[in-house]
DNA sequence: CGCTTGATGTTCACAGTGTCAATATGCAGC
DNA sequence: GCTGCATATTGACACTGTGAACATCAAGCG
């Protein structure tokens, strides 16, 4: 009766079902997900599950969330350690960028796991109590490095206003046609290539041409 | 060949299963939709569908290929049919941005075939033989509309590379943002207005700022 | 005409799923 | 030491996708 770990009582099992779910969800995709596998995996009944989340999709959403979390923080760290990568590019621009590569990386590293974020489960999950809210997020994450735009004189203030959904969308984008099949070869180099060739695109869609000292193919 | 209904052989099985599913997953969404609802709401028993599809996923792949015609059509129409918006614009900026308000239209209007058609099913509705893929497909009219460009002088050749997924990238992305309610309000006020913004913001992107006569907010 | 043949549908069966109801188990506080 | 409560379990049910064997019809052949 006691077998299954160490105690009757896991202890953590609601922790244990998410990382379990994110471990599945990653080699097997959401489709194939089954929250009776994840809690064999685990070493329990089925429906102790139902302790923690009301319903699969409960669960998933709780994959979607720490999903969300984990996109967040990788964002801020490459917009903290962001390095220009041509000699006149303004540093807020340098970062800017590098939050979008973080997050077209992210998808491209972890598929399954966007694929739950932006899917129906991951509906639910923006759900969140209004005092909870104000932790890290995407959202604020890029609302952040548009700011920096701000600040360095290479965004107008009369552009500022909806930026953020401009420049998901860009990237959003990408990443999802990149997931789907119908973005670059699958290789490391033509999605790299995308990838900045995309951002340059936002760059200058947000900003205007004039403001940055673009053209690097002519002289 | 007679009876649609009432013979033993439907006649029209693969079509009427199709049609059916589309429904369904229009009302129901795709993940509710079971391959057994579908056969029971055409009258017929559910290995039927056997005959003319492997599996579930390819009835779904099934609903995403006409999905991707369907969409194919309505942007050609739009292209085809579009009016300038401000008189100053030129005709070729407003017909790619009719291609991209109907891409963002038809995915609000459908969002659960959306959702197939860019989901884990629709990705196998690519493997088209290679034969057969010269069909119109939304990838080779928002290729005429760019091309379009090109021809008119606001887009440069230099810039005409890539330009698909650049400008499908953006538009996809807001689609995709807005069926998962982190768009803009779901108003519809508020939809065209972004719809709008981030075609100006497209346009800009790709073809640079000094080529088009906007900056329609200061004189 | 009767017979075969092949496409199309049907029934039966099975393992697996999400979820409900009732029950057992072990820890915390009187 | 007994009781309450959160936690986990077992049993059951309706439903799903799918395989195997069988039934039904249209068409073509002698």
């Amino acid at each position: 009766m006691r077998q299954p770990r160490d105690a009757y009582h896991h202890g953590d099992l609601r922790n244990a079902l998410v990382a379990t779910a994110v471990r599945l969800i990653e080699s097997d995709g959401p489709a194939a997900f089954s929250l009776r596998e994840a809690a064999r995996e685990v070493g329990v009944s089925a429906n102790a599950a139902y302790r923690h989340f009301d319903d699969k999709s409960a669960l998933m959403s709780a994959v979607a969330a720490d999903g969300f979390a984990r996109l967040a923080r990788r964002m801020r760290r490459a917009m903290g350690s962001a390095l220009a990568r041509q000699a006149d590019e303004p540093a807020s621009i340098a970062r800017f960028k590098a939050v979008g590569r973080a997050y077209v990386e992210f998808a491209t590293d972890h598929p399954e796991i966007f694929r739950v974020m932006f899917g129906e489960s991951g509906a639910a999950c923006r759900n969140v109590t209004p005092g909870e809210q104000d932790q890290e997020t995407p959202w604020t994450v890029l609302g952040q490095s548009l700011d920096a735009l701000v600040a360095d004189g290479v965004l107008s203030l009369a552009r500022r206003d909806g930026a953020e959904l401009k420049a998901w969308s860009a990237v959003h984008g990408l990443a999802s046609l990149t997931l789907d099949g119908m973005g670059p070869a699958p290789t490391q180099r033509a999605r790299a290539a995308a990838i900045e060739s995309l951002l340059q695109f936002a760059v200058v869609g947000l900003c205007g041409e004039l403001s940055v000292g673009v053209e690097q193919g002519s002289p």
